[in-house]
DNA sequence: TTTACTGCAAATATTTTGCAATATC
DNA sequence: GATATTGCAAAATATTTGCAGTAAA
């Protein structure tokens, strides 16, 4: 994913931006953006907080919030719907793929999908300028289907 | 949209349902089940609350989620995601259509699309059965790019 | 030195839960 | 009459806000 080079030079350029926009590039606003890396998925304020209590450097919520919206201003996070009644958010590169959302397990996969990419760019729609999109598919994994699947099989033979 | 005869008719489905999944039919649960159907595009549980109150049929919230998870139960209602604090709920006819969120004035546009859902149901994913999909498209609708324009043009004026 | 940022604590918003009274079946 | 449902009140969860102390520039 986003390597320890690829890292820094990232956090070089959240240095500029911030010294740009007239704000303050403080450790925490550094940190929160390395762990923010970090997660390959969506991901809600409370796991992000929780990732910073673990890595020994606790910050408090308001300052995630802050810290989240900096980030979203900058266009680097956008929030993402998951149907849960927390807000999710998720960085900007993987909003490029197709959210897979099992209905039974909950997880979310991510799946690059230039095919899909393709007839989206090329999609126009009326009165109505398009800057990104977002396609997620609800049904089942395979792995839910596997372990349903079995759970009757089981549940036939306990019948007998 | 729905009009009243189409509504009488689902009103009669949704008691059968209730009847046969030992649930019982309500005034609250009907009032509430018309009000959705009057909803023409995602709303939230508050939203719900007060199109209830408005109309002299005030009901507690806890009810109002009782019957949300009841419509979702029985695949009538689904919870979308629209990157807010607050759950939305939509009809799941509505689902096979395209949201196009405006990012300037949070208006969601639902538009119906054949071309898409011709090709939505000829794709297959990896290891994974769909049963649904929602595309939110983000970008600026027309209103608000006329808006910022002549904004633009304001800011132009005055500074002279 | 200036003032943006952090973190606390409190306010607000949203959703869930327990339970007594009530209404449906 | 049995019990599912309602609505209240309280708990739990999530987000926002005000402000004093702190630290970046």
């Amino acid at each position: 994913m986003t390597d320890q080079q690829d890292k820094s030079v990232i956090i070089e350029r959240f240095s500029d931006i911030l010294k740009g926009k007239g704000k303050r590039k403080t450790p925490e606003r550094i940190k929160i953006l390395e762990k923010v890396l970090d997660f390959k998925k969506l991901f809600t304020v409370e796991q992000l907080y929780q990732v910073m209590l673990n890595d020994d450097f606790p910050v408090s919520r308001s300052t995630l919030y802050n810290t989240v919206d900096v980030l979203m201003e900058i266009g680097w996070l956008r929030k993402m719907n998951t149907g849960e009644s927390s807000i999710a958010y998720e960085r900007v590169e993987q909003t490029a793929q197709i959210h897979l959302k099992c209905e039974h397990c909950g997880k979310i996969k991510l799946v690059k999908d230039t095919s899909f990419m393709a007839y989206m760019n090329a999609r126009k729609f009326m009165a109505f300028t398009t800057s990104y999109y977002n396609l997620t598919v609800y049904g089942v994994c395979n792995d839910c289907a596997r372990r349903i699947k079995q759970l009757k099989r089981k549940q036939k033979s306990d019948k007998k």
